[in-house]
DNA sequence: CGCGACGTTGATTTGCCTCAACGATTGTGG
DNA sequence: CCACAATCGTTGAGGCAAATCAACGTCGCG
């Protein structure tokens, strides 16, 4: 249990050693999604992180008219978790599913607060991690005051070219928050134009 | 310099000994702002960390059409800074306005990056404050998805209640993404019903 | 006092939603 | 391997939430 794929994205950030990464590796454990199963399911806390091998997830919330909306996604080499419930430990209100059948590394709750005191480097390292995904949402709520669907969706392509072409056009419009109708007709007037 | 609304803050969350006090106190510089005046102009590298004593201020980004967009208030016992520009050390994009003639203290990066180090404790204060924040951002974008601007402003009414009587609704409405006006026939038809 | 920020109201416009219908594609069980 | 269901993308007609533009009264402040 090696996990190239982790400590790649580890050591991206800063170096470990053998008997660092073999602490670190000993607490994941490899799990197979299929497409449409589950990683958290809105009710249950959220004791878990997980690292995306490969694959791709999204984690989405359902509002009272039972409409879902896409908060986030994540694809090969990202993490998920509804931060909100693993910390507090209360139920979550989202749901984190497989748009593909992926390969994730689960480390549980207690074993991550372990390793945040033994491996202080990890602490770092989510430090990081939560705020460049706070500077992603900051970044999401100024867009949605300033701009229009379509501006909206082009800079989605472009901020996220590897996720364009592998995801279906209704998630992409749950994502940006309009509805599969609409991105339709998006589409339709940018390849007119 | 003891600077006890900060400690009162501080050890909320956690304890620290005399002389953990004096080396972080030794960091912060206490700073009077009054109303409408800046912590951070759009284009300039936040360089800083503010503690909000007393007083109120807003973080605020300007679209293309010269909007400008309430991203969040920070008010007593609260953190401001763009997080994004602090951490990448790039020109921001926001403005950081006082709304009220405020107290705060001020920390530079270097400075905070030095108790990082050598107060471990701070790592971790920081990395709740930023969880806290980031759960907040997120409940916001649901929320823009799956509301209306009424149950929005409602929302925002109940979860802030310190703010509601201190802010003007101009800037209510910049933070719930709607027009002034359109705020002023939302009260109205709540005042009706 | 007079100016500028604020709150309100009304008329009109528009971006996006809702509902309904229809092909194309995928995938799955028999 | 085919048949059928389910998912997906598209188009159109009609409706609504919120924006835009314009006007006006109030208040606090220099």
């Amino acid at each position: 249990m090696s996990f190239p794929a982790l400590f790649s994205y580890l050591e991206s950030i800063m170096p470990f050693s053998d008997s660092e990464r073999e602490v670190i590796a000993s607490k994941f454990s490899p799990l197979e999604i299929k497409r449409k199963h589950k990683l958290l399911i809105s009710g249950k806390v959220c004791n878990a992180y997980f690292f995306v091998v490969s694959g791709c997830f999204r984690m989405y919330g359902v509002d009272d008219k039972g409409y879902e909306h896409n908060i986030q996604f994540a694809a090969d080499r990202d993490w998920i978790a509804d931060i909100g419930s693993f910390y507090s430990q209360k139920p979550s209100q989202l749901n984190i599913e497989a748009l593909e059948s992926s390969l994730v590394l689960r480390i549980a709750q207690s074993d991550l607060y372990e390793l945040f005191s033994s491996q202080p480097k990890l602490n770092r390292i989510f430090k990081i991690m939560i705020e460049n995904k706070y500077i992603e949402l900051q970044n999401r709520v100024l867009q949605n005051f300033s701009s229009t669907a379509e501006e909206r969706y082009l800079a989605f392509l472009e901020h996220y070219p590897h996720l364009k072409n592998r995801l279906p056009n209704t998630q992409i419009a749950s994502y940006l928050g309009i509805t599969p109708e609409f991105l339709s007709k998006i589409r339709k007037d940018l390849r007119d134009s």
